[in-house]
Parts: C-alpha cells; sequence; structure tokens
DNA sequence: CGCCAGGATTGAA
DNA sequence: TTCAATCATGGC
C-alpha cells in the first residue's frame, strides 16, 4: 500500500533499457515494474502509456528527487539529434528506443564504479547488494516485500574495517573504497565541490582518488554530475569503435581515446551509453549454437 | 587450466 | 607522452 503516488507524464522513456543498463546496479526487476532506492526513500516505478507511475512509502511532497534522478525533463530527441549521423550510431539509437541517463548521487555512483573494476555487471550488483544489505540503513519498505536499505553514506564506510569490505567481495578493490570514504568523511575531499568545476578539472580531480582511472571517472562525471560530453570508454565500448569504426586496422589506444573524445558531440555520453546497451543486447549468445 | 569482466598503477621506451 | 607488464578476483 503506496503513501504516496505520481504518475510521471513523460515520453520516450524505457524504464527497463535505462534502469538495467549498467549505469545504476541496485534495481528489482518486478515484472514490468521496478523497485529500488534513491537516497533514503524506496520507490516503486511502472511504465504507463502515458508515462510512468511512481509510488513511495513515505509522505512526498515535492518530487524533484525522483525527477531529478530519472531525468525525465530532459529532451530525448534533442539529444538524439545531436549525434553524428553515421550508420553504427543510427543502428545503436534504432535498437534502443527511450534509453535514458540517469543522474545519480555521487557518492554512490563513486562508489559503484569503484566496485565494477575488472567485474561483470552481474557482479558489481552482486557486491553492491551485500554492501547495502550489511551496512546500508533501513528504509521503509511495502509490507510482504523484502527489506530494503539505503547505500552507506561515506561516514558509515569509513568506521568500517578492509576485512568488513572485503567479506562484502571487494577484493582488491576494499581499501580503495575504505581510503575515498574515509577522505570524503573527513572533509578532506569535497563531491559537492567537483559539480561547479571544468570538465577537465573535475576529471583530474576524481583520479586524485586511488583505483580511480580515466573510466571510473568519467562515469562519474557522466552519471552523477551530468557532464554529458563525459565518455567511459570500456572493453564494451573499445570493442565497438574497433569494430564499428576502425574495421579494417587495429586502431591503437590513444587513437580510439581521441576519437572517442571528440566524434560523438556535446551529448557523447548519451551516445556512449546507446553504443554501450546496443553491444551489450545485440548478440545474445544461444548455448546450442 | 583458460579466459574474461563497464580497470588502475607502475615502470619502460 | 604512450606503451606493455603487472596486479588481482570470482565465475563459467
Amino acid at each position: 500500500m503506496a503513501t504516496s503516488e505520481l504518475i510521471l507524464s513523460v515520453r520516450d522513456y524505457d524504464l527497463s533499457a535505462t534502469l538495467d543498463s549498467g549505469q545504476a546496479f541496485r534495481w528489482h526487476r518486478q515484472g514490468a515494474a521496478w523497485s529500488g532506492v534513491i537516497g533514503q526513500r524506496w520507490v516503486r516505478l511502472e511504465p504507463l502509456p502515458e508515462g510512468i507511475r511512481a509510488q513511495t512509502m513515505v509522505p512526498v511532497a515535492d518530487w524533484t528527487w525522483l525527477t531529478d534522478y530519472l531525468q525525465s525533463q530532459v529532451d530525448l530527441a534533442a539529444i538524439l539529434e545531436s549525434f553524428p549521423v553515421d550508420p553504427p550510431m543510427q543502428a545503436a539509437v534504432a535498437a534502443c528506443p527511450g534509453l535514458r541517463l540517469l543522474r545519480q548521487d555521487p557518492w554512490e555512483c563513486l562508489a559503484s564504479f569503484m566496485l565494477s573494476s575488472t567485474k561483470q555487471i552481474v557482479q558489481i550488483r552482486q557486491i553492491i547488494s551485500l554492501l547495502c544489505e550489511r551496512h546500508g540503513e533501513a528504509v521503509t519498505t511495502p509490507a510482504g516485500l523484502a527489506p530494503a536499505r539505503a547505500f552507506p553514506t561515506p561516514e558509515r564506510i569509513a568506521r568500517l574495517s578492509e576485512a568488513e569490505l572485503r567479506d562484502c567481495k571487494m577484493g582488491f578493490r576494499a581499501p580503495n573504497v575504505l581510503a575515498a570514504a574515509r577522505r570524503i568523511a573527513s572533509g578532506e575531499f569535497h563531491l559537492e565541490r567537483i559539480r561547479a568545476l571544468p570538465h577537465a578539472t573535475a576529471r583530474a580531480e576524481l583520479m586524485r582518488l586511488r583505483g580511480v582511472g580515466g573510466k571510473i571517472a568519467d562515469c562519474v562525471l557522466l552519471f552523477a554530475y551530468g557532464f554529458n560530453a563525459a565518455f567511459p570508454v570500456d572493453v564494451w565500448i573499445k570493442k565497438a569503435l574497433q569494430e564499428l569504426y576502425f574495421p579494417r586496422r587495429r586502431a591503437p589506444e590513444k587513437r580510439l581515446q581521441y576519437f572517442a573524445a571528440t566524434h560523438f558531440g556535446e551529448h557523447g555520453g548519451y551516445a556512449q551509453q546507446y553504443l554501450f546497451h546496443y553491444m551489450r543486447t545485440r548478440k545474445r549468445p544461444n548455448s546450442r549454437d
């Protein structure tokens, strides 16, 4: 029984593609609907013909936290028009109608992608699930549904031991996440200050954290701070750029990085997400083939 | 074993 | 600078 409900009027929004495209790791599918925790609030999202139904378990007067997170007010058509017109990009856009970028909490996004290093998405979800189950604060959920927890704050994680984090299957990532949490909790490192910096400066600032290289910094710039030109280059995107744009010769790393940073325009981050989701969902190898 | 996953760091060229 | 080697972990 929901306490608050909102019908979000929005077109061109594929909830499943967006919530399950490797940018957020804590959403649970329930049929066509999804449930998860944004900040300290449990929320259920259900696709409707005219938009999205949102239900919470706490009274909500101002839904900005949700519309900000979903970026539902963004003019997707205008963004798609800014993409370069080439066959790979057109194929990717055609394959993923309604795919969006979220606007996530910087700490949850940073910690999540620090944990993503050389892990598959299913494993990243498991690590984060363990971390939240064991160390996150409980949030109110509907009776009968599995309890939900918030993503643990930097302050909470800073008080944990490396061993407790390793127990969440973090492996060599544990000391990096712990060190970042401590620097942030102590006030030495300011996540909010990064929002106001120029793109290149913000990227360099994030990379001062051990365990954060260019790829993870780009993910946080794009998924948490809204630097839409940020273009994370992971193994999938490398494969995509290599196969789709440089099919005849192997492109050096530097060439791929330059191409990624210059070819896709001011909303390159969106283009990247379309290519990523396109590559990840097109060939589903059948085990009997 | 063999390979890979939304990599980062270090040290050599 | 830009590389290649090394680190490191769980799943299949």
